[in-house]
DNA sequence: GTCCCGATTCCCT
DNA sequence: GGGAATCGGGACC
């Protein structure tokens, strides 16, 4: 891989109101140092205190900690008794705010996310939709809190020059029941790896 | 301690 | 379009 020719985003590109940071993450490369990478084609961005839907909506606990921490860390949770979703940390410390990463295009490593995903069938299956994000790039709750502004674990977020699509898709969030007014979720226009339409 | 349900996915109809 | 899988967090008693 090209490595040598990403950039690495800067702890100042996360330290914003996720609902800036959300949709300039898109056409950015998830990168793991085993090979796999994919561009972000849809976002969601969570709001702390003022967002109903959010997991740091009530407040700081063991779960939900990294959230209040530095900005350019990896928020991981789990769910539904059998899934793993990734967030990248925004905002300032105490906020609890950051963007939830819902697809990905896979560019690298396919092999290894056809491995870890053996049901998918088609390309577009791999990894468009959180958990199947996820699953794809071998992202469990060990991951959670790592700083993806230093490579730790061998995670990152980076920039290969391609900038943000001029006109992301704003909409509702999906899978939420509160907060379904705002529409805190970003796409890229048409883009065939996008979880829904 | 108990109970409900979730930032989902997959398979069946 | 509908329901099962599967389990931990968090609200509430």
């Amino acid at each position: 891989m090209p490595g040598h020719r990403w950039k690495v985003l800067p702890r100042k590109f996360y330290r914003r109101d996720p609902r800036a940071v959300a949709p300039e993450l898109l056409n950015k490369l998830l990168v793991r140092d085993d090979g796999r990478a994919g561009r972000i084609v849809e976002v969601e961005a969570y709001c702390g205190s003022e967002d109903p839907a959010a997991h740091t909506f009530r407040g700081k606990t063991a779960r939900n900690a990294t959230m209040f921490g530095p900005a350019g860390h990896m928020y991981v949770y789990f769910t539904y008794g059998m899934h793993w979703c990734a967030n990248a940390v925004c905002g300032e410390v105490g906020e609890g705010v950051g963007v939830l990463m819902r697809a990905i295009e896979p560019v690298a490593g396919i092999e290894l996310m056809r491995a870890a995903r053996p049901r998918a069938v088609r390309d577009r299956d791999l990894a468009s939709g959180p958990a199947r994000l996820t699953q794809a790039m071998g992202i469990t709750g060990e991951f959670d809190g790592i700083d993806l502004v230093r490579n730790e674990r061998g995670l990152r977020i980076v920039s290969d020059g391609t900038p943000p699509p001029v006109h992301a898709v704003a909409g509702p969030r999906i899978g939420i029941s509160r907060g379904i007014e705002h529409p805190w979720r970003w796409h890229v226009p048409a883009h065939p790896h996008v979880s829904r339409k």
